[in-house]
DNA sequence: TATGTCACCTGTGGGC
DNA sequence: TGCCCACAGGTGACAT
């Protein structure tokens, strides 16, 4: 399930494979792909030719690319979406949602060229084409910034996730306090903070959001380094490149498996939908928690 | 306004 | 073998 380091490794092979080269042709061939960009696919597919992509940039988990209109192509991975540069001709994959072909070849390594593919299973991605903005586009002028970008500011954080009523993971996961992270990380960073999910956000003292955000930075950078979590073949990046971290995650589909750290068998729990692992010595059950 | 719940979607695996 | 169901989870609409 790509978060922020699986999203921030696909931006770097966009900025790599793209960013300079000028659009020729759009292809729809799934229209939820592009359910976002309200005026519909062929909109999005005229409106596309001929722009040339100018940078690849990120907030939390979205991923733009800016075009030298002053517009951005806008994307969004959701559970299983792909970027994927493709030699031109290659064997379509199976949720090929949208295709992009470019005035130029690339760095087709035969000199047939490359172009780019959005493919997702589950088709909780999407694109859209956005107004750009001043920084980002208005679209996710919502979206925090996450704990890796460097004017993340910590005390504004602090305060606000302090000012919350609710649960510590349920605010985690709220991309508007802050972005980036989703189940996995929370869960990782939970278990090196030492809290439960369910701690009231209002109990929280400054030293244990400060421990929750090292904690989010230290899963979140090694994740990065190994080029991203791969928790299932769903993640690859732009060369269809699997990571590697899923060998070195702590509690995150452990369940019943002794924790690294003092050997009680980590516990799975229903939460919001989908699960929460922890270790129930390591993160005790507050006495209020806050599902 | 703040917070909580649920639908969206498809592949996989377990149970019968 | 085939069918059914639970599960995976980010986001946004909707409910409270």
């Amino acid at each position: 399930m790509p978060e922020l380091p699986e999203v921030e490794v696909v931006r770097r092979g966009l900025e790599r494979e793209v960013v300079g080269r000028t659009i020729a042709s759009v292809s729809v061939t799934h229209p939820r792909a592009v359910r976002r960009h309200l005026p519909g696919g062929a909109d999005f597919e005229a409106r596309l030719a001929g722009r040339t992509v100018v940078a690849a940039r990120r907030r939390g988990k979205y991923l733009w690319l800016p075009l030298d209109d002053g517009d951005a192509l806008l994307a969004h991975l959701g559970m299983s979406g792909q970027l994927l540069v493709r030699p031109v001709g290659t064997a379509d994959e199976t949720h090929l949602r949208v295709r992009f072909r470019f005035t130029d070849s690339g760095n087709g390594a035969d000199g047939t060229g490359t172009e780019l593919r959005f493919v997702d299973q589950r088709t909780f991605g999407g694109l859209a084409l956005a107004d750009h903005g001043a920084d980002l586009p208005a679209a996710i002028a919502h979206i925090a910034r996450d704990p890796l970008d460097p004017a993340f500011d910590e005390d504004a954080f602090s305060l606000a996730l302090r000012r919350r009523r609710t649960g510590l993971k349920r605010a985690l996961l709220d991309q508007s306090l802050v972005s980036g992270v989703g189940n996995i990380y929370a869960d990782e960073a939970l278990w090196l903070a030492r809290l439960h999910y369910a701690r009231a956000t209002e109990t929280l003292t400054r030293t244990q959001v400060t421990a929750v955000l090292a904690g989010a930075r230290t899963v979140m950078g090694a994740a990065l380094e190994q080029g991203g979590t791969s928790f299932d073949a769903l993640y690859v990046d732009v060369n269809g490149q699997s990571g590697y971290f899923d060998r070195t995650l702590e509690v995150y589909g452990r369940a019943g498996e002794p924790c690294r750290r003092c050997g009680t068998p980590v516990r799975r729990e229903p939460f919001m939908n989908r699960s929460s692992y922890f270790c129930p010595r390591c993160q005790p059950r507050p006495r209020r928690g806050r599902w």
